[in-house]
RNA sequence: GGACGAUUAGCUCAGCGGUAGAGCACUACAUUGACAUUGUAGGGGUCACUGGUUCAAUCCCAGUAUCGUCCA
């Protein structure tokens, strides 16, 4: 007997790890026979090593799991590979966070190597919550193979793929813009920087003419019609970041901007700092925005940078590293070492004070904030490595072109689902940029370069020389100090120059604009010793370089493993559209340049999870809803089984609490009739043949069996999530439940040995069935179900390991198909028109059947009980004409009167009547106008013609039917 | 400004060139024997709007409106 029903909290955890302990994860060994399509895998999209589980992972991983336990079932070969990214920025962030809180010193003070060491301990022990919490869900990964990208594994793996790349020309160094973090001082990349609107200002600031110049400043409207001329001394600036003034190298204007054109080539004077700057005309400015004239910052402003690179204008660096005004030859005093933001004021109330500030309008503007630290992001001038990423996504490009038009690409071929994430992917490809890949942080993968001076001997000079660094890009250091040994040898001849070795670049993050050249090794060149050490660059590399080998990393590359042999290229990676940029690509491009196959062939992308009211949930909101405190309230096949059902292609899930109740309640009724077939003694009978069936219903009840497994497997192989749960519940819930079982009591009731032994086997089969099908969705319940209605002899193993129902149309059965779907529907209309009709079930009816053809008459007898059960039918005959005074159905050709004399509202039954035959009476119009359409007999194919004939015939015939029952009834 | 998506029952959403669906909510009835985490039945929709294609449009195409997300 099972409980009275299944108890999530107590079931879920007992099973995960019986599943776990049996090694049921893992991939099962290969076989001789198996091919490339007999293993599946996909790689989980590392989480954050400080992350907890959140609603999208939630979604994330059950999708994942879907795929893996189907695939699973197939009989394939299944690996699904966990693990987590190290998180440079959002780790170091915790990790001093908690120090902070702990009184400890600060990182500065420890020094790099013993907070490498606190970085460890923490995740050692606080690390990783997010594995833990994703096997509450069920998720089937092979934990014994997960990973984490500050492994030694992936490390070593990241410097060969370093090395190999800067050899290659592929990563070099270069000074250019980037997203500078202020908080962390670090460079971020520009995925990491969200823009926000902002109510800020637009500052309007006059900027003299050279030496007291003047010119005619002449506006004119559309028509060309002068709408204002005046003299004036100066021009017109608008910014919404006064403080960048102070690093301006020209103002700009548009070439075709009449009001211009007097004082181009002229120079103003640049108030405040005092130097002049000159009036340039370039493409960029936009003549219809503010007075048309821009300021030109070249290394503060994306924009300015791109002009000032065209013009070949000076770029002033006014910023340290913490976002201060910096000293410098164009710095003037006082503003040095202000905070930019009070530089702003300071500038905007000494420009008013010079008489400059014309005037302060309101402004919105999109401000850049950096995703992890919250503040302003600076744009900045500063030296960093960068990977080539325009040459690296000719090959991804291509791969994903040929994936989606069904050419075979050289390289494999990968598509996105739903397909309609190309063109985004194509437009981020198209301008793609060279990404930044140094960070200026501690615990990441520290660079694999060492530098040493270029020219250690330089004439006059006493000592060796640093002021040219050359990078030495290698492996280890070992390896770099011979390759710089190498490189002296060559260029000064052999013997000339010792490598002593190397001193740690570590230690406070570099300023922006600053080399690595603080350390000097060196000798006395007088003594003839020349000696000279590497300095390790002290930056890490973008956690995305790791994660982007990720899925061959994991299984072993750069080592030749039979894992990856098997399972790479992955079968399908599952994802959301948010880091399609951040990650997807960049799998591709290292992927395809490094292995040389594209990392996966599918990329299905998911939805977001938003809340109830359909706002994306964060913790500023405060509408984050934990899934743990869900699973805790409903179980996690509940949770499962709503988002799975809601994934619809290309649309947002909005939680709804009340659905998750819905499936948890789902599953109860499906606990329910595995409770009832128990009790009817129901258990899976060895070498039972769904086949062999011989009663209609059990034959009726395989044949549905087979139609929805297939439309679930199909609905998975789409990516239909939604459709092959949907399948599936409609099945177990609306056919098994609902009728078969009710269908089946007669049988059981009936004393006939034979009818009852085969119903108990197939009733017990259709029902292992359900299990399978529902078991990608619902793993804990099912698997606990398949043991508890095993019968005398339990099962051989776990339902996870179990085959998927595989049947194709020989087991639907037509005959058996039509007799029960008559049966179903003469039960629902008697039901019906006896719940209009207020008629107690407790009240059994006579049924009197008129115009009842010959089939019917056999099948009233077959399943008389039944109906009996069901219908709330006392006993049948046959007649040619209704009693008076009976409420009536009509099913097919047959009207079914019901005499209840005493019991009927005459009234009533006349409206209901009247009802019925109007509605069929606009059917019927409805059909009629379409089949005097001559186009519509003519053009519309024929089945379709024919089908509406029939469905005129019926209602016609039904109307017949209604109406003499409406005459029949006492007036 | 550009890209993508949405608009279907009171709510949340499926769906589809021919006959409009689910869950929840609502209403009525029922303690019938697997199930109150229940059952049975019912009401409720100009499928945003305007054109076009088609024998036929909620569906395909174009445009409009409103909302959402991303990019500049």
């Amino acid at each position: 007997m099972l409980d009275k029903s299944f108890n999530p909290s107590e079931a879920e955890q007992r099973i995960y790890e019986a599943w776990e302990n049996s090694g049921a994860f893992k991939p099962r060994p290969a076989r001789p026979t198996d091919t490339k399509d007999d293993n599946y895998s996909i790689v989980i999209p590392p989480p954050n090593v400080t992350g907890n589980l959140h609603m999208g992972h939630a979604l994330n991983n059950t999708l994942q799991d879907i795929l893996i336990r189907y695939n699973r079932m197939q009989g394939k070969a299944v690996l699904w590979q966990p693990g987590m990214d190290h998180a440079g920025i959002a780790t170091q962030m915790v990790v001093e966070r908690q120090m902070a809180e702990a009184g400890e010193p600060k990182r500065t003070e420890i020094g790099r190597e013993a907070f490498i060491k606190k970085v460890w301990e923490w995740k050692e022990k606080s690390g990783g919550t997010i594995e833990k919490q994703t096997r509450r869900l069920g998720a089937s990964c092979d934990w014994s193979r997960t990973r984490f990208t500050m492994d030694d594994g992936l490390s070593d793996a990241v410097r060969k793929v370093f090395v190999q790349m800067y050899n290659e020309g592929l990563i070099y160094r270069d000074k250019r813009l980037v997203n500078w973090d202020p908080h962390f001082q670090t460079a971020i990349s520009n995925i990491e920087v969200e823009n926000e609107e902002r109510d800020g200002f637009f500052w309007h600031f006059k900027y003299p003419l050279e030496n007291g110049e003047t010119y005619e400043y002449v506006e004119k409207d559309e028509d060309g019609k002068v709408t204002l001329r005046e003299t004036r001394d100066y021009i017109s600036i608008a910014t919404t970041r006064p403080e960048t003034m102070l690093g301006d190298g020209a103002v700009a204007v548009h070439p075709s901007d009449e009001r211009y054109a007097p004082i181009v080539g002229k120079r103003v004077l640049l108030p405040l700092a005092d130097r002049y700057i000159p009036i340039i005309t370039d493409r960029y400015p936009d003549p219809d925005k503010g007075s048309g004239a821009v300021k030109i910052t070249g290394a503060h402003d994306f924009n300015d940078y791109e002009v000032a690179k065209r013009h070949d204008l000076p770029l002033h660096v006014i910023m340290d590293e913490k976002a201060r005004m910096k000293a410098g030859e164009i710095m003037p005093e006082k503003y040095v070492g202000m905070d930019r933001f009070d530089a702003r004021k300071a500038v905007v109330a000494d420009i008013d004070a010079l008489g400059l500030l014309e005037k302060v309008e309101d402004h919105k503007a999109a401000v850049p904030i950096g995703d992890r630290s919250g503040v302003v992001i600076e744009p900045m001038l500063t030296d960093q490595w960068y990977v080539d990423a325009k040459k690296l996504s000719v090959d991804a490009v291509a791969a994903m072109n040929a994936g989606h038009s069904g050419e075979d690409g050289d390289k494999g071929e990968t598509r996105f689902i739903p397909p309609n994430w190309k063109k985004t992917w194509d437009q981020w490809m198209d301008e793609i940029q060279p990404w930044c890949i140094s960070r200026q942080l501690w615990w990441g993968h520290q660079v694999p370069a060492w530098y040493g001076p270029e020219n250690p001997i330089s004439e006059n000079q006493e000592r060796v020389d640093y002021s040219g660094l050359k990078p030495f890009v290698a492996h280890n250091a070992t390896s770099a100090i011979s390759l710089a040994q190498k490189y002296y040898d060559e260029t000064y001849g052999t013997g000339k120059i010792k490598v002593t070795g190397t001193v740690d670049g570590g230690g406070e993050p570099r300023s922006p604009g600053m080399d690595v050249r603080q350390r000097s090794g060196g000798s006395n060149l007088h003594t003839g010793e020349i000696h000279v050490d590497l300095t390790r660059d002290p930056d890490v590399l973008d956690t995305w370089f790791s994660s982007g080998l990720w899925p061959f990393a994991t299984l072993g590359w750069p080592e030749e493993t039979p894992e990856f042999d098997r399972f790479y290229p992955t079968s399908t990676l599952v994802t959301a559209f948010d880091i399609i940029f951040f990650w997807v690509a960049r799998m591709m491009m290292q992927g395809l340049h490094l292995t040389g196959q594209v990392p996966f062939k599918d990329v299905y992308i998911h939805a977001l999870v938003l809340d109830e009211h359909g706002q994306k949930m964060s913790k500023s909101k405060g509408n984050v809803v934990d899934p743990l405190v869900l699973i805790d309230k409903y179980g996690a096949d509940a949770l499962r089984f709503s988002l799975a059902a809601q994934a619809a292609q290309g649309r947002n899930i909005r939680l709804s609490e009340p659905r998750i109740e819905g499936y948890r309640n789902f599953g109860t009724k499906l606990w329910n009739a595995a409770n009832f077939c128990q009790l009817k003694g129901c258990a899976p009978v060895t070498g039972f043949d769904p086949l062999s069936c011989q009663q209609t219903v059990n034959k009726w009840v395989v044949g549905e069996v087979a139609k929805a497994s297939a439309l679930v497997t199909s609905a998975i192989e789409a990516y239909r999530f939604n459709e092959a749960a949907d399948a599936a519940y409609k099945f177990s819930r609306g056919q098994y439940c609902d009728w078969y079982v009710e269908l089946i009591q007669p049988v059981f009731d009936s004393g006939d040995d034979e009818a009852i032994n085969e119903t108990k086997a197939c009733a017990a089969w259709a029902f292992d069935q359900i299990l399978k099908m529902l078991h990608p969705f619902m793993p804990f319940i099912t698997e606990e179900l398949w043991a508890q209605t095993a019968g005398e002899t339990p099962r051989e193993g776990f339902l996870m390991a179990a085959p998927w129902p595989d049947m194709d149309d020989n087991y639907i059965n037509t005959q058996a198909e039509t007799d029960i779907a008559w049966l179903i529907d003469l039960i629902s209309e008697v039901r019906s028109v006896r719940t209009e009709m207020n008629i107690p079930p407790s009240k059994k009816a006579k049924m009197v059947l008129v115009g009842a053809s010959e089939q019917t008459i056999s099948r009233m007898g077959t399943y008389k009980e039944a109906l009996e059960r069901m219908a709330r039918m006392e006993n049948w005959e046959v007649a040619d004409t209704a009693p008076k005074g009976a409420i009536q159905a009509v099913v097919g050709e047959t009207t079914i009167a019901m005499p209840l004399e005493g019991l009927i509202d005459l009234n009533a039954e006349r409206a209901r009547t009247l009802k019925e035959i109007a509605k069929v009476e606009i059917e019927i119009k409805k059909i009629d106008s379409k089949l005097a359409n001559k186009n519509f007999t003519d053009r519309a194919p024929e089945a379709v013609v024919n089908e509406q004939h029939t469905r005129h015939t019926a209602f016609t015939a039904e109307l017949e039917k209604l109406k003499s029952a409406l005459d029949n009834l006492p007036s």
